[in-house]
DNA sequence: AATGTGCATTTTGCATACAAAAATGGGTTG
DNA sequence: CAACCCATTTTTGTATGCAAAATGCACATT
C-alpha cells in the first residue's frame, strides 16, 4: 500500500536542485500522481474522478486540474472533452513507439556522453553498476531497478544536454509503468546485466559508436520484454 | 496585432482530427498561449500575469493556469513558486540543446521515412516542396517556413510513429519560437533550399542512410542560423 | 426481451472568493 | 543620499460555488 520513493534523489548529478523551502500543493500534486500512474497504483484506463481523487491527494479539485494538465502534457494521462480524464491506455504499438524513440535518444546520449563524461562521471557510473550487479546477485529486482534507471540516467546527464534528459525522462516514465506490469524472467535478467556489463566497458573505453549499438540493442530487448508481458494479457496485473 | 494562423491546418496528414463540435475553453487557451509565445507577441522572460492574460484571452485565470501547467510540462513557460509563470527564455545553450535532439529525432523520422512511406506519400512531400521553392523564388519568407515546416512534419508523420511526431513537435516550438526572431540572408537561404532538395532527392530513392545525415546536416545549419540571431543580440526583437 | 425516453444524480468545466505570499512605495534613520 | 523597515497593494495559490454536460436508471414502447 505505501508507494515505493521514484523521486530519484539520484546520488549524482543533481542539476534541477533547488526548491528547499515547502513545495507548492499543485507541484506535489503532480508528483504524487504521476507516481500513482507509474507504479500502477492507478490502472491503464483508469478514469481520474477529481472529487475522491482529490480528496485522496487531500488537496482541492484545482491543483488537482493542474497536475492533471500538466500530466496530460507528459502524454501520461489523456483529456477526454467534458468527461475529465483516464490514465492513458499501455498499448504495446505505443509501447514499440516509445522505445523507439527512447533508442535513438539513448543512442544520441551514449556518443556524448563518451565525448563529455569525465573520468569521475564514469567511475561513479561504475559504482552504481556494481550496487546492481550486488542486487541482482541477490535478487533484489526492485532495489536492482532503482540502479539501472540510476545508470541509465547518468548516461544521460553526462551527455551535457539538459534538454535531451528532459525529453528522455518523460518518455522513460512509460517504460516504468511498463516495467512495473512485467515480470522479469531470470534469463532475461542475466542478459540485461551483461548488456549493462558491455555498456560500462563501452563507456570506459570511449567507444561512442559501440555504446550507440549496444544501448540500441539493450532498448531492443526492453522492449521485447515489455511486449511479451503486454501481449501475455499480463496487463492489468499491476497494483494491490 | 492580429495573431498569425499557426494552427496548421496541414494540407496532408491530418492524423489528430477529430473534435468538430466547440472545443474546450482551456484547450484554446492552450493553443491560443502557445502561439503568442512561438510568434513572439509575448517575448522571452515576459511574466504572465494571470489576471491580465485571461481578460486579454477573454477567461478566467482558471483555465488560464491549467493552460500555463500544460505548456509548462512542453517547456515553453517556466514556473517560479509563489511568483507565478514566466515565458521561457531563449538562451543560445537551451537552443543548441534542442536542435541537437531534434536533429537525432529527426533522423530517426528520415530512417523510418524511407522505409514506411508510400510513394503517395512521398507524391505529397514533393508537391509540399514546390509549393516551398515557389514561394522561396518569390521571396515570400512566411509562407515559405510554412511549407518548410510541412515538410519536415510530413516526413515525420512518414515514419508511422506518433510519439516521435508528438516529441518532435514539442521541442519544434522552440525552433519556431527562435525562426520568428532570426532573420533570414538570402545566401543562408538559398543553402536551405538546396539542402531540401537533396533530402527530398534521398527520400525519393529511399536512401534512408543519406537522409539521416542531410537531416542532421541541415539542422545543424539551422541552429547556426538561429545561433548568429540570438548572439548579435537580435533576440530581444521578436515582436511590435 | 430489447430498445428508447425522460428525469435525477453525478461530474466536469469555468468563474469567483478568499488567504497567503510577494511586490510596491513612502517615510524614517543612519 | 542610501539603506532599511513597515504598511499597503498586487498577485499568486487554493478552495468553493454554480451551470452545463454526461451518466445512470426507472419506466414506457415496440
Amino acid at each position: 500500500m505505501t508507494i515505493p520513493a521514484h523521486t530519484t534523489p539520484s546520488p549524482i548529478a543533481s542539476n534541477v536542485t533547488s526548491l528547499a523551502e515547502h513545495r507548492l500543493l499543485h507541484e506535489e500534486v503532480i508528483d504524487h500522481l504521476r507516481d500513482l500512474i507509474v507504479t500502477g497504483e492507478l490502472l491503464p484506463e483508469a478514469k481520474l474522478n477529481e472529487r475522491v481523487l482529490a480528496e485522496r491527494l487531500g488537496t482541492s479539485r484545482t491543483p488537482l486540474r493542474e497536475a492533471i494538465k500538466f500530466l496530460a502534457s507528459e502524454g501520461l494521462v489523456e483529456l477526454v472533452p467534458n468527461r475529465g480524464a483516464v490514465v492513458a491506455p499501455l498499448k504495446p504499438e505505443k509501447m514499440r513507439e516509445v522505445f523507439v524513440v527512447l533508442g535513438a535518444l539513448e543512442a544520441l546520449a551514449g556518443e556524448q556522453a563518451c565525448r563529455n563524461a569525465s573520468e569521475a562521471d564514469i567511475a561513479d557510473i561504475r559504482a552504481l553498476h556494481y550496487h546492481m550487479l550486488a542486487h541482482h546477485a541477490r535478487g533484489e529486482l526492485a532495489q536492482y531497478f532503482r540502479y539501472n534507471q540510476l545508470i541509465h540516467q547518468s548516461i544521460l546527464d553526462c551527455a551535457g544536454n539538459a534538454t535531451l534528459v528532459q525529453t528522455w525522462r518523460g518518455l522513460n516514465a512509460h517504460v516504468k509503468r511498463a516495467r512495473y506490469m512485467a515480470n522479469l524472467s531470470r534469463e532475461r535478467w542475466d542478459k540485461a546485466v551483461k548488456e549493462h556489463e558491455d555498456m560500462l566497458d563501452a563507456l570506459t573505453r570511449r567507444d561512442g559508436t559501440k555504446l550507440q549499438a549496444l544501448l540500441r540493442d539493450h532498448l531492443a530487448n526492453k522492449l521485447a520484454l515489455v511486449m511479451e508481458a503486454l501481449g501475455s494479457g499480463a496487463v492489468a496485473e499491476g497494483a494491490r
